[in-house]
DNA sequence: AACAAAATGAACTAATTTGAAAGATTGTCA
DNA sequence: TGACAATCTTTCAAATTAGTTCATTTTGTT
């Protein structure tokens, strides 16, 4: 890998990840700690970030993005897994529904061209297939939720209520055997919405979020065809 | 294989991976490392991309999202200005409609919290928002129109046909004295809807707009209540 | 076919980058 | 505050890459 790549690469997970230790980075890069403090001292000087001790970061925490959804750092990994696991499950050309998460938004990413349609709610999932015009991305309107953009309100209702999609994949607060619960009851509604305009519904929900139960009921486990976890989750 | 041939496939190449090393360009199209570093030289020369230590980098990266909008450098003072100038027009609390556009960004950046609540079908605009809670950003519905990021379709006709504000901010492609014109056959109809939706019109028009016919009519003139324009242009 | 011009690949040297180790600095915790 | 660990800067040898030169091959022309 050239000079030049890496220290793209290094500025682009910054993006996501706001800050990151030397090792980290290293390791991401594959590189010595020394060639990546060289590197920070580099893109320090063209003010792409700022070093810190022990690491660098952001120079602007862009409030223009929505830093809780793109670069939640919370079980990066995991959730990266379950992104793939879940975009494998996607048939070439289906239509695909995305609900707003952290998780969620990690399935997108591994989506690539492979949906022909995609329905979101979430601003972070449509940025991220903004400049793509393989996709149809259609999104909903709405009010946006601060912090999470996610559209939310009558009008993201009423958009979902008249569309279809072979699949939905979405997200929830917890799991336990009485159903599936979520956080904030704007939600709830959009998210019955959902799963009423789609065939196959697939949850995407990693290990802390068995036998949780969030405020409030979103549906019963047989509304559901497909969970996706993790490793470390229960049968 | 030819010279022009083998140059025109590292070209092509470098279009797909953005970095490419000597040693893979020159497995790639099959010539020795020395040809393929003269190669670069002139492929250099002629600005197709940039030499780094190892490789190659293509010029213009195509990576991030709404370049288009975002990042428009074209007559940046100007849309700066515009964009100063149009905010100071605005009262407090006021409902504000934003319309897509690279002039209609640069409002946004500069109504801070002014406005008690915007509607807007740009991506970029609702981005701006998007943490920050002190504004009510509504979201029209709709499909991405890719690389400008704004939401078009039927979708996001209805939703703002339902919707009220007090000052609309559109931008246009082109002013003469029988009316305002725009490129898209796909804009005209939600421009439209926002005039109805808004008491007070504001066009945002740099003087490169003045004099200028776009495929397809807009609006009167008498339907505007104010433009807002750069030094260089026209009374 | 014979020749000149251009392109290619290889060999060599100069320049740059890299990784590791030294000592200097900073941050942390009692 | 004082010790201790972690991190930073500096330095240097090794490795990688760039630039140059030259013999050989390819290409184009007569």
């Amino acid at each position: 890998m050239q000079a030049e790549e890496r220290q793209f690469l290094i500025e682009q997970h910054l993006q996501k990840v706001e800050f990151a230790s030397l090792e980290e980075l290293s390791e991401r890069v594959d590189v010595s700690v020394s060639t990546v403090r060289r590197d920070l001292t580099l893109l320090e000087a063209k003010g792409a970030l700022r070093r810190t001790h022990g690491g660098a970061r952001l120079v602007s925490p862009k409030s223009d993005e929505f830093a809780f959804t793109a670069r939640d750092t919370h079980q990066l990994d995991e959730k990266e897994a379950i992104g793939e696991a879940v975009a494998a499950l996607i048939q070439p050309n289906q239509g695909v529904i995305i609900d707003a998460g952290t998780t969620t938004y990690h399935v997108a990413k591994y989506l690539g061209e492979k949906a022909s349609h995609i329905i979101t709610n979430s601003l972070p999932v449509a940025n991220h297939f903004g400049s793509d015009n393989s996709v149809e991305v259609l999104v909903t309107g709405g009010v946006i939720y601060p912090r999470l953009g996610v559209l939310v309100g009558p009008l993201a209702v009423e958009s979902l209520s008249g569309m279809h999609a072979d699949v939905a994949v979405m997200s929830a607060g917890g799991i336990t055997l009485d159903g599936i619960t979520n956080s904030h009851a704007l939600l709830i509604d959009i998210q019955q919405a959902m799963l009423k305009s789609a065939q196959r519904i697939i949850f995407c929900l990693d290990h802390t979020k068995f036998n949780r139960r969030s405020v409030s009921p979103l549906c019963e486990l047989d509304v559901v065809d497909t969970i996706v976890t993790d490793a470390q989750a229960p049968a």
